[in-house]
DNA sequence: ATTAAAGTTTAAGTATCCTTAAATTTTGTT
DNA sequence: AACAAAATTTAAGGATACTTAAACTTTAAT
């Protein structure tokens, strides 16, 4: 499918799902840049493919196959955000147009490969859901503290929730990113303290940073 | 500039500098898998560009702005093959096929970023060279087909200038790999043929396989 | 030098994705 | 319920990147 079209059904997917607008041809031109005139053609376009319902003077609404392609580039644009933002340091801002850009170009063969490199995450940096293969979504986050792991374990770094500086410098510093693995050693309970393995270095960590450092387990 | 472009400028610049090919609209065509009418078409919308100097009924010259949009997109290219190679560990044949449509999408910035997590590579995983990010390709490729090597040197293969995924297979399967030693033992003219050693195995290439596989003379 | 084959260009036309302007339908207000 | 405002659709048209078929130019062989 084009660009036009993929960015068509995530627009109107997004729409409905996320941003509670309706999903009538005015709202998608707004959210594109594109006049409502060729919203409307494309809609006629749309259902022709059986992508879109389509009733004059109605909201849009995706079929089944409709939803599944905009899921599926949802999927390519959220991993290639997490990717990015893991691999290459970029900011939050930059990774999205990048992403905006690869996900149209991107195989099925090649998310996977990417999804598969960073563990199969079910959220981006943003904490947006990323859909899976088949286009299921984790609507609620399952990811966990540092301070809930159990020892022995390894996980997957999931958030980074904080503001601070030397919070992110200190992360920096340790390899503590997005998408890398630790292993939990020690859980310090009384201390409440935990004591991880990343890189081959061993790091103490206290309950300042164990609560807003979230994982998924690693499977 | 569009995907369409790109493509056409970079099929210019390698039937020009790297496969011998004169650069008319017939075979820039043939290249791309569209008509002559195409071509034609699109050489004189590049000539409007300042991107080609177009003459009727002769061959098609990049301008030096023609030439610099061609090795960008090359970059692109080497970059990803290298990276998705590197870290996905992909094969030859899969990696062409996904740098074939990433590096339309991908800015100078994220360019960038690949190749300083590469190490700023010189060549990619096929032997290419890699232009830099002012478009100098810095070494200069001293390697020739197999068909013009000497009976009884050894060579080492610089490139595998190739989308087939056959030829890919085989390579694999008989260690024809880039930075692999190989000894020229027979050159059939006649048939052109050539019979090679490499890992103490024999193996007879026919002209199809001696006219893309590169080398250079091992000293 | 002629001529047939090979290659290139022109002409006419198609699909996609966009535009603006005019016509039509829906919506919201009284 | 009527009417104006807002939104949507239709109509006409443009740019890009292609197609096939016909006309033209180059080339290569005798």
């Amino acid at each position: 499918m084009s660009v036009a079209i993929e960015n068509f059904v995530k627009a109107i997917y997004k729409n409905d799902k996320n941003d509670g607008n309706d999903t009538k041809p005015g709202n998608i031109a707004k959210k594109l840049g594109i006049s409502n005139a060729a919203a409307t053609d494309m809609a006629k376009s749309l259902a022709n493919k059986n992508l879109i319902n389509y009733e004059k003077y109605k909201a849009l609404e995706l079929t089944e196959e409709g939803e599944k392609l905009a899921l599926k580039v949802i999927r390519k644009h959220r991993l290639w955000e997490a990717f990015l933002h893991k691999t290459f340091d970029m900011s939050l801002h930059e990774i999205h147009k990048e992403a905006e850009l690869l996900e149209h170009e991107t195989s099925d063969f090649l998310a996977n490969k990417i999804s598969a490199y960073l563990g199969n995450p079910k959220f981006d940096p943003h904490g947006d859901p990323i859909p899976n293969e088949n286009g299921e979504i984790t609507t609620k986050d399952t990811s966990i503290t540092l301070s809930k792991t159990k020892e022995g374990n390894a996980y997957i770094i999931s958030r980074l929730m904080s503001d601070d500086k030397e919070f992110f410098d200190f992360c920096a510093i340790h390899g503590l990113k997005y998408g890398n693995t630790i292993i939990v050693e020690k859980q310090f309970v009384k201390n409440k303290m935990t004591q991880i393995t990343i890189n081959n270095n061993t790091i103490l960590l206290n309950e300042d940073f164990t609560k807003i450092i979230y994982v998924n387990e690693k499977k």
